[in-house]
DNA sequence: GGTAGTAGCCTAGCCCTCTTAGGCAAGCGA
DNA sequence: TCGCTTGCCTAAGAGGGCTAGGCTACTACC
């Protein structure tokens, strides 16, 4: 009897490719043995329960997109950018839609802590130096920021703007705008 | 054998509340029947399936959503109807978070067309009258908020602000003041 | 007030998923 | 070569989704 060959690894990747093609929420224990050619308990040898292949996938999604980000942002400032880390972040979640929506789960402190989020982080806040915002405004632009990102990307993807004709991409370029012109001038209060 | 009195609103409610207290992807059948005294399959009489409950649930929070912001909305323009608006939402997401959550689901064409969805969409509109922004960029104004607010509210629940110290309220009722800037003096190309 | 008929519920039963317990065998280190 | 660990297996139970088919209580109509 030859073994497959399953490690966290590869089950990890595999569970990602799966949540892109049929959603997280249909990425499934046995669906991952069955891909593997092996029966559905073999994978609790490698895996604590369903919960923790969901977290894996979230936690190499977020890797991804640091990665991505960081590459996007070598070499730019300001407006340029925002609009480059803006654009890898879409672009990414439209690639990987199932990725996408497994990094919103509800990630643990600790585990929320030693992922790559604390990269992304750190890149936002990078962005905002080309706009000399100081504590608390930094914080509160980056909070901004990451909210239009994701909550243009999320309704997008649930069709929240398909009752207008108008093309997404336009609108998103426009809110890029929009957002270089708010953090350039930023409301004190 | 007394009946049980089950009608599809009684299960909505019901449902709705249920998520509320245990999140939306723990809304099922079998716990409604639990809920009614009755056996799962009885249900079925009532419901097509377990998609259409999920649906029910968000049809309702679209509605009582659409009645909170109108209510908020009465007799307030500019950014008065602005800080309305948007408190009216984030306050209804915090209060029910399973039929926030619900609200997000994919819903069909004709299904969204006529939820209050478009209540929604007309009232985000009105409030965009305070500024005087024409086609197309009344349009891009309005899918910028809706991300705004969905993004800080999504993110705010699912502890994406958690790692910064700074209060959430704070950061929420700047980003507010940003948005009526940005609106104030929308960026034309 | 009897009698259809239908609305509302039930049982039985199937399939799928998650998960635990315990067993066997392949291949490595000594 | 002999174990021992690692990687897989079978068995089995608890839930959840859903269908088919049956029984009963209420309704409406004659």
């Amino acid at each position: 009897m030859a073994r497959a060959g399953v490690t966290v690894e590869r089950l990890t990747l595999a569970a990602a490719e799966l949540a892109d093609e049929v959603g997280v929420e249909n990425v499934t224990v046995a669906a991952l043995a069955r891909q593997f050619g092996v029966k559905d308990a073999s994978l609790y040898f490698h895996l604590k329960n369903a919960h923790e292949l969901r977290v894996r996938i979230a936690l190499l999604a977020l890797a991804e997109l640091a990665d991505r980000v960081a590459a996007a942002l070598a070499g730019r400032a300001g407006k340029d950018a925002l609009v480059a880390f803006a654009n890898a972040y879409r672009d990414y979640a439209r690639e990987h839609p199932g990725r996408y929506a497994a990094m919103q789960i509800d990630l643990d402190p600790e585990t929320a802590a030693a992922s790559a989020g604390v990269r992304h982080a750190e890149m936002t806040r990078a962005i905002l130096r080309g706009y000399r915002l100081s504590e608390p405004d930094q914080t509160d632009a980056v909070r901004m920021m990451h909210s239009t990102f994701h909550g243009f990307v999320s309704l997008e993807k649930t069709g929240g703007f398909r009752h207008t004709p108008r093309p997404t991409d336009d609108s998103w370029s426009r809110a890029l705008d929009a957002l270089d012109a708010v953090l350039t001038n930023w409301p004190s209060r």
